[in-house]
RNA sequence: GCCCCUGUAGCUCAGUCGGAUAGAGCAACGGACUUCUAAUCCGCAGGUCGCAGGUUCGAUUCCUGCCGGGGGCGCCA
């Protein structure tokens, strides 16, 4: 076990269940006046009549000999015991926690089979900072779950069909396949989506043309159809090279659009008549799932087939569970998307649930989160006008402007390895930002904030590895061969980096418990705050003896690795020089 | 009208399964560079944790109400 906290929690249980009489939680948390403090002995006085620095004194002499863990225990205040990690332990920990690659993170002791549905743009329609949320923080979720040894399903639900498509396959039509194709590839999707979007408000005849075509492609007509995958793969070409740049894991594979679930919208409809939960309403057939109402305050339907026959996204997403429990095995579902859609998600798996297609213990989670802001606190917009920014352009901004801090900086790195590493601080600067707040809540998109290298940034965090590799290469010593040395330690800033690294199980897991990466980068965070002072404070390679050479060398490189591991759970790369 | 999210330092944000003096970064101020890369560090200053009640030995954290901000509330996805 290497997280200390657990190990310590773990040690005083049995101590506080002799003297409780029953199972009892020590409440081990973190303490300003030492490395831990149980807090456990508060909560027990009132039942047991006696006071809480009695109830502590108990706990202690039940738990005997702990010298092997603590260098000191002690009652403080009202009955708060405080810890001190015996500085043996911490160093034995640490060789233990990063003697695997594992980094002492604990795997799942129930593993899943996962569904993440994330980033989910629309075809012939560009990609915009709402989609970066999505595409980012799932990105990270999807990395954290297969590190502890989940089975982790990537599903791009992209808007690949639907009434939007007459218009679209009409415009194409117009332009002439080539031209269209061409204005798709090179990434202008918002300029065809709009002029198609024009014509079909503008005039009757497109209009007409734009509904009979959306019945040819319902009914699978051939050319048709054509027509349509030429939209879905200049489209998906444009996004995959948005997801390269952007460097997340979803690749052609992971494309699971609306039209996938064409052949099971049927079925959804039979099984649910079926069941006899469809009732025809105002035309439509619907299911009332219990406790949702709408403005009147009357049972408010989840529609699944609307008045014209067609069927919405209610009705695919109820498709969507009935493949992903059924055909995946799927025992968890994650649904990366924005805050709006949280009661539209709400009545699906309300409606799965009364339909019985989600079994016991299988679950449907909505992983919201909020929108990105401009410095007004207003939805994000490019300056010139009310356009939204495109996604492309906003990375491309990224890594130029990075390029040009890396210039600044480190003028002597070849124009090659420049562009390389400021591709990683660029794009990693980008994610960082979104990943690092708490997802539920807007957050305000700030260039010179997430490129600033200082504080909660990718690249100070980036930097501290750097640095760290730097001293490796300084001293011609391979990283690995210091790994089988258990580090001394001395000095209280080796003492705060040691005991940091070794929270890092703590710091994957709540991440997973809570679903939250900006967990993990507040943890990554204060290690890289721990290690800068540590740097500042305790000379690696110019301290002069041999034995204190070692074993910080040990600590940095332990560092690293924890460091890299990090970032790469948050999808972001750690370069070896900056 | 009902429901969901949110309100912490001048700014941007952490924190809270109820615990001791509420923490960072930026900005301001004062220090430390012929550097193991100063893209850094050290120090100083800054807060009625939206407001009012309640539960509790103890509330920024839990509960209720109110106020401010955002969002949702039947045939777009």
């Amino acid at each position: 076990m290497a997280d200390p906290f657990i190990s310590v929690a773990e040690r005083l249980a049995p101590a506080f269940a002799a003297v409780a009489g029953s199972a009892c939680d020590p409440v081990v948390r973190p303490s300003d006046r030492a490395d831990a403090q149980a807090n456990g002995a508060l909560a027990l006085a009132k039942s047991l009549g006696i006071s809480p620095r009695e109830v502590a004194q108990k706990v202690l002499e039940a738990a005997g000999d702990v010298s092997d863990i603590l260098s000191s225990t002690e009652i403080a205040g009202p009955g708060f015991i405080n810890l001190v990690f015996s500085d043996s332990f911490i160093a034995q920990q640490l060789f233990e926690a990063t003697s695997g690659n594992r980094l002492g993170v604990r795997a799942s002791a129930r593993p899943e089979t996962v569904v993440v549905d994330y980033s989910a743009p629309n075809v012939a329609k560009e990609m915009h900072v709402g989609h970066l949320r999505s595409t980012v923080i799932g990105d990270a979720i999807v990395r954290v779950l297969e590190f502890v040894g989940n089975t982790v399903l990537r599903e791009n639900h992209i808007g690949d069909w639907g009434t939007p498509f007459g218009m679209l396959i009409e415009h194409l039509i117009d332009m002439g396949e080539q031209n269209a194709a061409h204005e798709l590839s090179v990434g202008d999707l918002d300029g065809f989506y709009k002029e198609a979007r024009r014509k079909f408000e503008g005039s009757d005849e497109f209009k007409d043309r734009a509904r009979h075509r959306v019945v040819l492609l319902q009914g699978g007509d051939e050319d048709t159809l054509r027509l349509w995958r030429t939209l879905v793969s200049e489209s998906t070409q444009y996004f995959n090279r948005v997801y390269t740049q952007l460097d997340v894991l979803l690749t052609d594979d992971d494309l699971m659009g609306e039209s996938a679930y064409n052949h099971l919208l049927v079925p959804v409809v039979e099984r649910l008549q079926k069941q006899g939960l469809l009732v025809e309403s105002d035309g439509a057939e619907v299911v009332f799932a219990d406790g949702f109402t709408n403005r009147e305050n009357e049972p408010l339907p989840l529609i699944i087939r609307k008045g014209d026959g067609g069927y919405n996204y209610a009705t695919t997403d109820l498709a969507c569970v009935i493949d992903r429990v059924e055909r995946l095995k799927a025992t968890s579902m994650l649904y990366v998307v924005g805050a709006p859609q949280a009661q539209h998600l709400q009545m699906v798996e309300a409606v799965a649930r009364q339909a019985g297609w989600l079994p016991e213990g299988s679950t449907m989670n909505h992983i919201s989160f909020g929108s990105v802001l401009g410095s007004d606190r207003k939805m994000l917009k490019s300056r010139s006008g009310g356009e939204t920014v495109k996604l492309a352009a906003l990375l491309d901004e990224a890594v130029e402007r990075a390029e040009v801090a890396v210039a600044e900086k480190n003028p002597e790195m070849s124009s090659a390895d420049r562009s390389d590493v400021a591709r990683m601080i660029g794009i990693g600067a980008v994610k960082y930002s979104d990943l690092s707040t708490d997802r539920v809540k807007d957050y305000i998109f700030d260039w010179d904030r997430m490129l600033s290298f200082e504080g909660n940034t990718a690249p100070y965090l980036q930097y501290a590895h750097a640095r760290i590799c730097s001293i490796f290469r300084r001293a011609g010593v391979e990283r690995s061969s210091v790994r089988s040395v258990v580090p001394h330690i001395g000095e209280p800033q080796e003492r705060e980096l040691a005991l940091r690294v070794l929270r890092f199980d703590s710091a994957v897991w709540e991440t997973i418990d809570t679903l939250s990466p900006h967990k993990l980068c507040t943890y990554l965070f204060d290690l890289a705050t721990d290690f800068t002072s540590f740097y500042e404070h305790c000379p690696v390679l110019k301290t002069g003896h041999e034995d204190t050479r070692e074993s910080r060398l040990a600590l940095c490189d332990a560092t690293a690795r924890v460091m890299e591991q990090g970032l790469a759970l948050l999808g972001i790369r750690s370069p070896e020089q900056m």
